[in-house]
DNA sequence: CGTGAAAAAGAACGATCATTCGTTTTTATT
DNA sequence: AATAAAAACGAATGATCGTTCTTTTTCACG
């Protein structure tokens, strides 16, 4: 006999997985333990045993929900007319959300290349944003709107390799400033896509 | 009455920092223990404490190795006549050395973030590598051989964005190829530093 | 060689951690 | 309200880890 609505399950299960985001994004995977995500959630481990069978089973979560917000707001980006203005607002909403969120998307990649099951999901989330990119210019380049040397593939590696260093450098340097690398990285990202020159305001 | 060379102690605790960094790149700071490090450099928990008192005394050597030879490879860059060309050869040279070392990288990266000793071993490389490219730059601009459209204080943060960006992917994802993306990259950093015309052969 | 101190060994210790389990509390249903 | 099962609690457990300590080995010097 079911006791707790799934709502309330849900909204438990959400409630400590935060709290263990935040003692992983402060601590990292292997230095936080069962009970600082006890105290941090305020629930007791009997309690948290029962929403998660283990630490991993917890770090998958993690990964698990990062994957939905990474793969939602990517697929909300909206492909105006001003396509490096488009960039440029993406790049920013990604700077402007907390600190430990940005310190967990580095922790899970490196996880992922020691954690077969976290690896897996990883793999998915990289697939999902470099088949947006690779979509997306890919239509852009059909329509006239850009013209890049190379091909495709290679620029959307590119471009990952530059918004991932964007990335890292925001989790790692505390003197790191998006609104001061941003404009120089999207002149350098123009150059690799080369918005045709009536781009701007069509 | 001293016993062993100091040339002798030096190689051993040498041969144990190496073992500690294969360690460390396969399985990260907090998931490899000593017993895992004794193992890898055939050594007992008894005279590996001989060389280094704690655990925390071996990943901070480990990172001032790093630095020691992160300062010797940007120290001795060849600034030739063609900059493109030695910047190419610079980031190849990097993404040829074992991927274990450039999982070192990202790891000390992290670590740094939370661990004050590691962090600041840490800042003192990136001042390292930031001054060497600042200095550079800036003979260049003066040179006239560079014309960047941004301060060469935003052009270093930019250009070691997108340096990290390579070391992170290159560490990280199984399918990264520095051969398809070092060229992009090298585009848009271009864009970045502007080489005036007659840069390439003069 | 013999010696004494440094170096190495590796069993053992204490602390910490993930996980479990017996008990108590909560709650949807009667 | 009464109840029965789910949910939560938190002390206990067993395993693991960093470190220490006692013993043995090695080695430069007399």
């Amino acid at each position: 006999m079911a006791k707790l609505s799934p709502e309330t399950l849900r909204e438990r299960s959400d409630h400590i997985l935060d709290a263990a985001g935040r003692c992983f994004a402060r601590a990292g995977f292997h230095r936080t333990t069962m009970q600082d995500i006890c105290r941090e959630a305020e629930v007791s481990p009997g309690a948290l045993y029962i929403y998660f069978t283990s630490k991993e089973a917890l770090i998958a979560g993690i990964c698990e929900r990062e994957r939905a917000e990474f793969a939602n707001r990517f697929a909300q980006m909206p492909v105006g007319s001003d396509l490096m203005g488009a960039l440029a607002n993406l790049g920013r909403q990604f700077l402007e959300d907390p600190l430990h969120r940005r310190l967990l998307c580095v922790e899970v990649g490196i996880e992922a290349t020691r954690n077969p099951k976290v690896g897996e999901i990883q793999k998915s989330v990289e697939g999902f944003i470099r088949g947006s990119f690779h979509d997306l210019f890919t239509k852009l380049e059909a329509e006239g709107r850009i013209a890049p040397t190379f091909d495709i593939d290679t620029v959307v590696d590119a471009f990952m390799t530059i918004a991932d260093g964007m990335l890292w450098r925001s989790a790692v340097d505390e003197k790191f400033n998006g609104d001061v690398v941003l404009p120089p990285l999207l002149q350098a990202i123009a150059a690799l896509l080369r918005p045709v020159a009536d781009e701007a305001k069509p």
